[in-house]
RNA sequence: GGGCCGGUAGCUCAGUUGGUUAGAGCACACCCUUGAUAAGGGUGGGGUCGAAAGUUCGAGUCUUUCUCGGCCCA
């Protein structure tokens, strides 16, 4: 061995990792030898894992948000097809609705055409062509990503199949009766006789008029409110007619007060709220009044009044309702409810068992169901219900105010909300909510506290409303009987229905002749075709039904549903709620959720704080492998900090990996050579490689927990550090002596590359679903396999015998005296009396039991030393003297000799 | 405004049922190396655990209030 044929490192990975450029060949590379096709081939056996991917929406570019929730869903494919199973993923997306209708409108609004001019079906075709056209941009920002999956074969929510399917599910909810009609408010135009979408409104100035109104209270656990009025205020008094209940705050402070001015309230007692006490008293010009009791809100409890207009026909009960949105703001403290003309109102009724109902028609006028006013436009029912509750001696106080209203954008018509016939799916009828409850219970959550946050979901909400008076959606697919009023309900109808679809698109329900979906049995001219759609929520939450189920390769239900936490109230929610009205449970087995992606300060990414990071630039200066390492380290649990420096201290985790692959393959010099790791005889090799061995061992199992409980931030941090901690300041350190300066057929530097190539097979499948683009460079470059992708490969088993207990004890001990070897050595460093390590010489001063567990180490080589000696001491403690090498400093190896070096002279 | 979740070194994260002086890696500083070299090694500095009050012999950990942030709802 002389200095001409040492063995220095030899290698074409390079330092530098130019992902920019190198992973779109990598991505080129796998389509062209059809990874996902071969994933599917060579795992057809295996057990099924699923992941069920939740559709993004087929609009606009994708933000850092899907690609974290994209990335996210690749590691968990990858770990899963990695551990030996058929890990199937089929991307997917969400393509009705109203997002595209408007974009689509805009479009319009811009070439000064009219959405009404243009016939359904022409409308509903650009909607289906714009959502095509993002579907094919998405899916290349997806690639780009390194997410493997089924890209040719996506799913969609407007593809024939997923049309005619959500036209069956709902049928289910049909046949068994949970799917009813009902009433719920919407924004609605008097003007163009439409229902508006929020986008569509504008708030500008209105002046409405005001009324304080009083009703008679006719029930109450206080004594003293039951000869008293209870004050409501209102701007739409002819919602009065509407009136069903009346709501309070249960925390706010009441007063009764009686009235001893002149008029129609001389004597009477009123209820309010004490906080708005003056401005009621000032409003209504109330002068003499004497305050009668105080109590607090939740004593109202159970009280009734009677309708102002009891007395002229309006005889239902109305009882007070315990509401929080009810404030001290304005008004009395009291709300007048009208069910059908008000959200708030609509929900506290609905959770009251109080149903909405159409008070008023299309063209703003009430209908038969409000006695006396049938026939009146509301625009123009004001004055006549002011005049009403005056002569009912109802009346405290009237004026006017302007205040933010809402407008449509079109018209610039003031809206209102008007209590619309609707489809509802009961909750409670055929007992969906326990069922959903029941689910929540069966499933599990990671994190685990997603699962209270479904729950307590499912438990308050109400009835699910599934219509939309839209036209970028499936059809509610229904008839309801002109004679009877009756909703046909017919299986055969349903599935022929369902079976045109499939042949012709959801765009046939919206031609005139709806003949051949009645087939022979019915007669087209005694029903009526709803014109309603599904909402999205309905699409989406039966995907299960479409994809899961209809496709060969997958499984119902799937193993994972994986999305960010807002997806509580969205795609977990819908999907659980139609698959357990539909199959009485979960379409899926897990739920991983994860957290949102803010800036750097934990601030949420927005154009006007200017903290927007895009995919894209991340892709362009750091690359897809920066990025995942990125998802990786972070807690997925919580919210997801991301700015430049958070990337910059990534990327230089990752070049640390990168070097530690490039040191191995180096020392190989590219040169892989397969180790049957259970027939290496581990007794044969240096207790370091033992050692080394066991580490591995060790990592193997924490590895599996760790990716047993998803916690890929804790399986990356111990992979970088056994990268950085036990090879890069340790093992390797300590090995470059033998690699370099040992000829190539001693035993040492043999053992050596043994372990060097167990550890590059190892390193890179661990690493693998995180760096997939480095991974797959450096496997091909090495020629691990035949198997043309890393990706193909399994997680390693590691032999039980790499495990050794024994040895790490004494291994740990012999660390902590190379750091107090290493404090030495920094000592004489500081003082100039010498630079490298072997420049120094060590006596190690151990006692009696220590010098006999470190008899067969020598601490030169562990500590990169030219000598070593051990002196025996009584003292426990470790003391570490060093001494400045003196003698000739070996060409070969550089240690310092006063002799000749045993090595390296012939 | 309401519900839920969270705030531990510059950054990413650990921190068991309350129990020594709160840890790791990265980053930083200084030194060494020039045979992993736009690399590598060594040593070191750095934290009122978001704030305050309380319970306790003892609080990052339990309670309350406040504050900042996120998601959902209104």
């Amino acid at each position: 061995m002389s200095k001409a044929n040492l063995n220095l490192p030899k290698t074409t990975f390079s330092m530098k990792a130019n992902l920019p450029n190198k992973e779109p060949a990598i991505l080129d590379y796998w389509n062209e030898i059809d990874l996902y096709k071969k994933l599917r081939s060579l795992s057809e056996k295996r057990e099924k894992f699923v992941l069920h991917d939740g559709p993004p929406y087929a609009n606009g570019d994708i933000h850092m948000g899907t690609a974290l929730n994209k990335i996210l869903k690749d590691l968990i494919v990858k770990f899963h097809q990695m551990s030996g199973k058929d890990s199937v993923y089929v991307p997917g997306w969400d393509c009705h609705g109203l997002p595209i209708e408007w974009k689509i409108e805009e479009q319009y609004k811009k070439n000064k055409k009219n959405k009404n001019d243009i016939p359904i079906n022409e409308f509903r075709k650009e909607c289906r062509d714009f959502a095509s056209k993002w579907i094919t941009i998405h899916k290349k920002q997806f690639k780009r990503l390194g997410v493997i999956g089924d890209w040719e074969n996506y799913y969609s929510t407007m593809s024939f199949d997923a049309e005619a399917q959500i036209v069956r599910e709902l049928g289910k909810f049909l046949k068994e009766g949970s799917l009813y009609r009902g009433y719920k408010p919407v924004l609605w135009s008097t003007v163009e006789k439409t229902a508006l979408a929020d986008a569509e409104v504008e708030y500008k100035d209105h002046k409405s008029d005001t009324i304080y109104a009083s009703f008679k209270v006719k029930k109450s656990k206080i004594e003293k409110l039951k000869n008293s009025e209870v004050i409501i205020w209102t701007t739409t008094p002819w919602t009065i007619p509407a009136n069903k209940a009346l709501a309070y705050n249960p925390s706010l402070k009441y007063i009764i007060i009686k009235i001893e001015d002149e008029g129609d309230f001389r004597g009477k007692q009123i209820l309010l709220a004490e906080d708005l006490l003056k401005s009621v008293v000032e409003d209504c010009k109330i002068k003499n009044y004497k305050k009668i009791l105080n109590f607090k809100g939740k004593e109202l409890e159970g009280t009734v009044c009677s309708h102002p207009f009891y007395e002229i026909g309006f005889k239902h009960d109305i009882p007070m309702l315990e509401a929080l949105f009810v404030t001290t703001e304005q008004g009395s403290g009291v709300v007048h409810c009208a069910p059908s003309h008000g959200p708030d109102d609509f929900n506290l009724c609905i959770k009251n068992g109080i149903k909405a109902e159409e008070t008023v028609d299309d063209d703003g006028r009430y209908t038969k169901n409000v006695p006396l006013f049938e026939g009146t436009h509301i625009f123009k029912a004001n004055k006549i219900i002011i005049e009403k509750l005056k002569e009912q001696k109802k009346l405290l106080a009237s004026g006017e105010l302007v205040h933010d209203y809402p407008h449509s954008w079109r018209s610039k018509a003031p809206l209102v909300h008007r209590a619309t016939p609707q489809w509802f799916i009961s909750m409670e009828s055929h007992g969906l909510r326990n069922k959903a409850l029941k689910a929540i219970n069966d499933t599990k959550f990671y994190p685990n506290k997603g699962k209270e946050r479904l729950k307590s979901m499912i438990e308050t909400r109400p009835d699910w409303c599934v219509s939309r008076q839209r036209v970028w959606g499936v059809p509610i697919p229904a008839f309801i009987s002109k004679k009877t009023k009756e909703i046909l309900v017919d299986d055969a109808i349903i599935e022929n229905i369902a079976k045109i679809f499939e042949k012709e698109g959801a765009d046939c329900w919206f031609e005139k002749d709806y003949k051949k979906f009645l087939g022979s049995k019915y007669k087209p001219e005694d029903y009526i075709k709803t014109t309603d759609i599904v909402e999205v929520w309905f699409d989406s939450g039966a995907t299960h039904s479409y994809v899961l189920e209809k496709r060969k390769d997958l499984k119902w239900p799937a193993s994972m549903y994986l999305e960010g936490s807002d997806q509580h109230r969205g795609w977990f929610h819908s999907s659980l709620l139609e698959s357990c009205g539909t199959r009485g449970r979960a379409p899926f087995d897990s739920i991983l959720s994860h957290g949102f992606v803010v800036d750097g300060k934990g601030l949420k990414m927005s154009k006007s704080l200017g903290n927007v990071i895009a995919p894209e630039d991340i892709l362009k200066k750091y690359g897809a492998d920066i990025l995942r390492v990125w998802v990786a380290a972070s807690d997925y649990s919580e919210d997801l900090r991301i700015d430049y420096s958070i990337l910059e201290q990534h990327a230089e985790s990752y070049r640390k990996i990168r070097n530690t692959f490039r040191y191995i393959l180096g020392n190989l010099n590219d040169n892989f050579k397969k180790v049957e790791f259970d027939k290496i005889d581990v007794s044969k090799l240096p207790e370091l490689e033992q050692f080394m061995l066991h580490k591995i061992s060790n990592l193997n199992l924490n590895f599996k927990k760790n990716f047993d409980n998803y916690n890929f931030h804790a399986l990356y941090k111990e992979l970088l550090n056994f990268c950085t901690v036990d090879l890069s300041s340790f093992y390797f350190d300590i090995r470059k002596d033998s690699l370099y300066c040992d000829s190539l057929d001693s035993p040492k530097r043999k053992s050596t590359v043994i372990f060097l190539n167990i550890l590059l097979e190892i390193l890179l499948k661990w690493f693998a679903p995180i760096l997939s683009f480095t991974t797959e460079e450096i496997y091909r470059l090495a020629k691990i396999d035949s198997k043309k992708s890393i990706h193909l490969e399994s997680f390693p088993d590691i032999p039980a015998n790499w495990n050794n207990k024994k040895l790490e004890t004494k291994w740990m001990e012999l660390i902590k005296i190379r750091e107090t070897c290493n404090s030495s050595i920094e000592l004489k460093r500081a003082s100039k009396e010498i630079g490298s390590s072997l420049e120094a010489n060590l006596v190690i001063n151990l006692n009696k039991k220590m010098i006999n567990l470190v008899q067969d180490i020598d601490f030169s080589e562990l500590c990169i030393t030219s000598d070593a000696k051990i002196k025996e001491s009584k003292s426990g403690e470790i003391v570490v003297e060093t001494i400045k090498a003196v003698g000739n400093k070996c060409p070969v190896c550089w240690k310092i000799n006063e002799n000749k070096c045993e090595r390296h002279s012939e």
